[in-house]
DNA sequence: GGATCCTTCTTCTTCTTC
């Protein structure tokens, strides 16, 4: 059932007959093992004909795939065996919240350009230091939500099931005070890696990043690999139009600060720079960060001290490792989508105060 | 000077064999 589940996938990605066999063969050898092996003579796996198929090369082809496929663990088989190991579960989904995922759409469907306002998409070369509003909270202090706190307190079910299930997980290894030390050094990676990335980014439109190596500040050891992963990706960037700078929606009333504006690739694009354990090759492995950056650029297209409009965003996911960066580029058309779906997120929030 | 804010992260499968 599975194989032919799997050749149909195969088959609808455009894949040729050989990559299908491989695939196949992949598939066939992990059926195997969950079967029996007494069914099997060692003699009938020897003789498989895909042997010779580059598996490796295939791998993620096999992973986007079978990711269509529907876990066979769900909440509730998870929840389940969780209370037995963990102990009762304090906050889980309800049963009625489980398995709605629809694309809702925003009420007010508000534009993510503004139509009032010039035009101008970064084609010109406006040369210049880049943009670094400071965020003051004094004067609209609780009145004004951030897009991490909108995000945050509109997470799904699942989302908040899974991540409380992982931080029970991680108490249980660690202890309560190693998983605070553990996230705190999350975080204090996040934060150098952010403030290396800025000190090397071009900050006229005419610079080239690295391109004098006098200029390249001390960093510490700790960014060392992420620096490195994002190399690949900083040869891209030009015209830097603003740095960790504050971007307010006028009209609909959050604000955030956005890490970058710039080129890349020729596009002018909000940017976010992420670090992460665990690779993320596809853009769905990030989460919410398409709607952070959706959000980000609405705000500043409706925010009066950018003179400027942005269509494209790219969240860059960074290892410490140092293994190549892997740069998800969102199209304007994906940025639309993203930012129906935070309008929802938005709308979720305003109507829970 | 202290308190607060934004952001920094974290999730979605699991197991066997060579």
């Amino acid at each position: 059932m599975l194989l032919h589940q799997l050749l149909r996938c195969a088959q609808r990605v455009g894949e040729s007959s050989r990559v299908v066999s491989g695939l196949l063969s992949h598939c066939t050898r992990t059926s195997l093992n969950t079967f029996s092996t007494s069914n099997v003579s060692p003699a009938r796996k020897k003789s498989s004909p895909y042997s010779s198929v580059d598996s490796g090369r295939y791998s993620s082809l096999f992973k986007s795939v079978v990711s269509h496929r529907v876990s066979a663990q769900t909440p509730d088989i998870i929840e389940e065996q969780d209370v037995q190991i963990y102990g009762p579960v304090i906050k889980s989904p309800t049963p009625s919240n489980r398995n709605t995922t629809p694309s809702k759409m925003p009420k007010i469907l508000h534009p993510l350009l503004n139509q009032d306002r010039v035009f101008d998409f970064g084609e010109t070369e406006l040369g210049g230091a880049p943009a670094r509003i400071i965020l003051r909270r004094g004067q609209d202090r609780g009145s004004v939500p951030s897009v991490t706190r909108i995000l945050q307190e509109t997470m799904s079910p699942e989302q908040q099931f899974y991540l409380e299930r992982w931080r029970r997980k991680m108490i249980a290894q660690l202890g309560e005070d190693g998983f605070k030390e553990y996230s705190q050094n999350l975080f204090r990676q996040g934060k150098l890696f952010h403030t290396a990335v800025e000190s090397v980014l071009p900050l006229t439109t005419k610079e080239v990043p690295g391109e004098d190596p006098e200029e390249v500040p001390e960093m510490p050891s700790e960014v060392e690999g992420y620096m490195e992963s994002v190399r690949h990706v900083l040869e891209d960037v030009r015209g830097v139009r603003a740095i960790e700078s504050r971007v307010q929606h006028e009209k609909l009333g959050y604000l955030g600060i956005v890490d970058c504006v710039a080129r890349y690739r020729g596009v002018l694009c909000v940017i976010d720079w992420k670090t992460s354990e665990r690779s993320k090759p596809f853009l769905s492995n990030t989460y919410d960060n398409p709607l952070q950056v959706a959000a980000y650029v609405g705000a500043l297209n409706n925010d009066v001290n950018y003179n400027y409009q942005v269509e494209n965003g790219l969240i860059v996911v960074a290892y410490k490792d140092g293994s190549p960066a892997h740069p998800h580029r969102l199209s304007s058309d994906q940025v639309l989508q993203y930012w129906e779906r935070w309008l929802v997120r938005l709308e979720e929030y305003t109507e829970r105060r």
